[in-house]
DNA sequence: CTCTAAGCGAGACGGTACGTCCAGTCTTCTT
DNA sequence: AAGAAGACTGGACGTACCGTCTCGCTTAGAG
């Protein structure tokens, strides 16, 4: 019943995934079917069914697989300026069509399929989250962040803004823009130097 | 060949919204089709497919009939109190399962449609991210907000952070939380009393 | 409920039944719609609804507008010769694929429903069968005939070959198949010279 | 594209034919459609238009299934009388309502769509003709017909005038009608007696 | 070093919904 | 009152995919 993953044909898997990835690119999420991507990869509907569980898990392990494990965030010290340049890095991200589509794509599927979200989440979105943390973190640490601020609150401070602008295009998403959210947030967890200036 | 609103059936045109609301509460957005809608509502397809451009567009229309045009915000001259509250009515919406669907529905159709999101923000959105903005000139008016801030920035500060925990659902969502973006945010729009504290 | 013949518009009517005819000839019969009739005569669907059953009736009204209600028959003396006349013109008429055309129409719907079948029975083919009655009863009078010989039926003899291979094709339609029809019917129908040769 | 015939579902065929046979009976055949086929069938409607073009074609391999290949007729030496047979049979399927009605059905796909109308033709029609036609053949070498009749002519001679009545219902179809025929029939193709009387 | 059970490409299958087309009715405004 | 216009309910159309189910055909590993 249950698939026997040694058996699995490697060439197999790695046609799917780039398949629907190409098709992806080519006639955006929603036009994007099953059918379409055995098609292109030249493989079985059946073996795109034993291994996942439908367009949105495919798509989901396709970008995964793409992404770098461990995101690292460069550290000059200079904490906005660290900041602005991930956020800036986002902003270039939703500004190409091809990566802002497939952002969508995941969200689509995302939020109609929990158990996908929760792969989403985990493989996606938090490994880039964190890496924002732990710089935040070293900040704290060097005292340029208040240490009562609730840090997984900040990075969402960050990207949440951005986001939103973003998918329901709410507005531009330029530089500044990134570099303004980037100095409200810095503003909200600098510690207060007011007392005895 | 376009068709000619004089003449819409009125009867017909609320039968098909209130039958896509039931459907969507009853079923869920992915599992509600035009032809369960047509059929809810005793209605011919056509008549669907004559006014609207498919599902999503009803449900964005349904929705948006539901929406009072101006949403206005208490002012009890207490600024972070104002936006606790507004942010704890919006995690509440979140908690709603009723709600959060369809405004998950939104979302989804909203992506994958450029003219529907167009729409879906100028009807369901800005109003209620303008309802916030008026409150924050008050707010700067009295002094109690920086001149210089963005403050389309700082509405979208309020309200993106819970959006990307919502819709990535990267976290639970309660008043807590609100109350400590509402205090991150108040943080980064007080003048600074630095001078002489 | 029942319309008033008086209140009726000539020229409507005769808008319709020449739209009906044109877009008979040009898309064939099953394509052929009320609502196209309708459109191209300039005239409300309910026009035709009101004076029609549907479109079976107004192309059958259309083509017994076009034909002679009496149609004569020469007389040359000559049966055989007459008859071959006959025939070779019905044989010219299914050549004709515009003609062709619309008498499957008329068939088809004919078919179909019985009183349509009734009414293209009484107006269009039995004058046409009438008319060669005629003739056969005059060659019965002059002795070409046999005095028992059942009048209708000889001339279904005449006319059932050919419309059995028109209708079914079940093979070429030409003069010479009419005159061999002709020749063999002559034959059945020739008073037995035998007694004394 | 084009479907593989080697992995044709052998039980679905037959159940289509069956419900088709079956839904003519109840229905008629303007009233029969493809959805329904497919519904009393348990059966995709991708699997009717897989094999078929269209519902006349599947009433027309119905019809065809049913049919033995190889029709013989009697030949007991007498000419009229077995012709008087086949007649009366003929006359007694068209008075049949459940048999007449599927004949029309078949005749009305036969007129609007020609290549139906050759399968029609091939193999419904012609074999039951060619039957004829061989006793004819008997007939003439046993010097009962004249040599120099077209068979294929005078095949048609009989059946011709019945199809032509009962299709337009041009009169009442009697045994003693088919009997006329076959009188007419018989004294146009007998060798003439008369040189020495 | 075969044999056999698995995965595989292919694609037919029962279904569901799509978006379109037209039938025939109903409504509104015009002539 | 009839007509032009056209929106309405209803229902079938033929298509597109879904996810499941055979088919033979490789192909790997247990005997």
């Amino acid at each position: 019943m249950t698939p026997q993953p040694t058996r699995r044909n490697e060439q197999s898997r790695r046609a799917i995934l780039a398949a629907a990835l190409e098709l992806l690119a080519e006639t955006g999420y929603p036009a994007l079917t099953v059918e379409a991507i055995a098609a292109r990869a030249g493989v079985g509907k059946q073996t795109i069914y034993r291994w996942w569980r439908g367009k949105g898990a495919v798509i989901l392990d396709a970008l995964a697989d793409d992404v770098p494990e461990v995101v690292a965030l460069p550290d000059t010290g200079d904490l906005r300026a660290d900041l602005r340049q991930v956020l800036r890095a986002t902003v270039a991200e939703f500004a190409d069509p091809r990566l802002s589509a497939t952002t969508r794509a995941i969200t689509i599927e995302t939020l109609a399929d929990e158990e996908l979200g929760a792969q989403a989440r985990d493989r996606l979105l938090r490994p880039q989250l964190n890496a924002v943390r732990v710089r935040l973190e070293a900040a704290r640490e060097a005292g340029q962040v208040r240490p009562d601020a609730a840090l997984d609150q900040v990075v969402e401070l960050l990207f949440g803004p951005l986001y939103h602008r973003w998918l329901l295009r709410n507005g531009p998403l330029t530089d500044d823009y990134a570099d303004g959210i980037v100095d409200l947030v810095v503003a909200a967890v600098t510690p207060s130097t007011s007392i005895r200036g």
